[in-house]
DNA sequence: TTGAAAGCGCTAACAC
DNA sequence: GTGTTAGCGCTTTCAA
């Protein structure tokens, strides 16, 4: 075990409180010199504060929980590093909790989380609809991330990009190319503002009936991709793809790839996210940047300037931003 | 706040000691009416015990940390989620702590870390050597993976790849395709078992004499690949490049495609980790398979059952793997 | 079969 | 200026 404060304040002979007060600034009435004989034993002792025990004494524990689906999905890493960036500076830890879009998980977390004490708990994608309500009555900070959740009127903050007016940019893209038998890849989402819909009412503007054999939505992954393209262009002559988001952009590349097909020759592709990898596919995707490491700062700002200050929580809109490289 | 045990003891009528027992299992001695009582309560408010009351009391958080570089870094989130998934099946937490490499924050990790009273530790990469003696003075269980550390007569577990060997793997298949001019780009080090090592002796064991023009040391990423191979271009022609990692490998290619050369026809390239991304670079990535993800597995593995009954740790040693793809 | 009480390491009134 | 004390929520003897 490391040293406690009792010990420091035995060597030092003074009370734990003087040590207390010394540690935490709150020492205005503490004179020069038994301030810095305690600080020379703490400093010679390498002493630091139990957080724990301090936790459980004044019920804040200056760290958040993060809750995402998989940290191997490389969107997320960046989300993130950007809650961590500015939780470190202003004083707290985070801690992370992998739900993998199961709600048991999610639920687990949670708990988990709340069992650690967390001061407050950003979520990303995850938080079921079902689970959403019933967890409101734990009031405990929260941030959503990225993630379409009805929070008027509640205390809950949000961060987000219009993915849906994103993809419906994606897809006006493509068709100002030119194209006009334009695919569809992504998750399958019954959301009011699922990305299927900017695909949808940007077909519909131009003139383009929907064909729903030329549209395949299962996960955000690279595995869709790859699957959907395969199975649509078994069928089908395209000559554009939107995808969800980049993941399944690679998949779908390598399909078509394999198929023989061109890029963008044959056919133009579009995806979402820019994570960090698509400017190193071939051709380099083109696609729509969501800010990911921006939304994870503006997650943990709003998050604890709350918690520590009480301001109120917001919805924050991001600006998206295509990224034109080669596959458009 | 979440109820307490208090509160249910009191719902119950009973003690928090017979609450306490119920909860953790020691309830051989309680009878079968007041345990479905308490538990029927605890169901019904959704009791779940104060993690941190608890690790203050009993000195145990079951929870590890596993400092690493940067989560960023498309290799970190397979270990951490290897770690995770063991931790969690045995009941562990995991907190994450980013040092980007910077001796100062990995020793804040640690502090920060033993604060919350962590009951082990992960190292990955980073743990300077400087570091290293000073750090083993705190005797809490530690196991570093990927790392080239001397654990020897140490109580600190391994889980490592002979990654040296990997590169002189990699450099031999591509002396075996023909390859003369072989370049090398990596991440500095001074470390006994750095990458560098395997590439000079498989160049020695064929009799091609070392060229230090064309080798490029500087970080483990992408922009060091691309600079690396444009700076070798310029100047060099070489039929191979072997890479210390993927990411530098994706940087180099590019590079190697800007050049307008072409891969394999002009240059060979192989690179080492199989980042989930590599099979997705054009053309896909020939490397050497470092299981992250294992890892993560192992050294979970060995840190909690050091923890939970004792067991000595270790040195593991995993195998890497080739992975032909492309661009050999 | 159950409960009283002490204490983990810390903070915050409040007293001196 | 500094110390005393109570208590955060829990576990664990030990006694009843």
């Amino acid at each position: 075990m490391s040293i406690t404060m009792k010990q420091i304040a035995d060597l030092a002979q003074v009370s734990t409180a003087t040590v207390s007060k010394i540690i935490n600034g709150r020492d205005e009435h503490i004179s020069q010199s038994t301030r810095e004989k305690v600080l020379s034993i703490i400093e010679e002792h390498h002493f630091s504060p139990n957080t724990v025990a301090k936790g459980l004494r004044v019920k804040k524990t200056s760290t958040i929980g993060f809750v995402l689906p998989d940290i191997t999905n490389p969107f997320f890493p960046e989300i993130a590093r950007g809650i961590e960036d500015v939780a470190n500076k202003m004083g707290f830890a985070v801690v992370f909790c992998n739900t993998d879009n199961e709600a048991e998980r999610e639920q687990a977390c949670v708990s988990f989380l709340q069992s650690k004490m967390v001061d407050g708990l950003i979520f990303t994608r995850s938080l079921r609809k079902s689970f959403f309500e019933n967890y409101l009555s734990r009031n405990i900070p929260t941030v959503v991330v990225d993630r379409d959740v009805d929070t008027a009127g509640s205390a809950i903050g949000k961060v987000y990009i219009d993915t849906r007016a994103a993809v419906y940019d994606a897809t006006k893209l493509l068709i100002g190319k030119g194209c006009r038998q334009i695919a569809f890849i992504s998750a399958m989402s019954t959301s009011q503002t699922d990305r299927y819909g900017g695909y949808r009412r940007a077909l519909e503007e131009s003139g383009i009936a929907l064909d729903e054999s030329i549209v395949y939505r299962e996960h955000y992954s690279a595995e869709t991709g790859f699957r959907g393209a395969e199975a649509i262009l078994k069928e089908h002559k395209v000559d554009g793809i939107v995808c969800g988001n980049d993941l399944i952009a690679a998949g779908a590349m390598q399909a078509i790839r394999q198929k023989g097909l061109s890029i963008p020759g044959d056919i133009r592709i579009v995806g979402v996210d820019n994570i960090y990898f698509s400017r190193f596919l071939y051709p380099p995707l083109t696609t729509i940047e969501q800010p990911a490491y921006e939304m994870g700062m503006a997650a943990a700002r709003m998050l604890i300037n709350n918690i520590l200050y009480g301001e109120p929580m917001f919805e924050q809109k991001l600006d998206y931003k295509l990224i034109l490289r080669e596959t458009v």
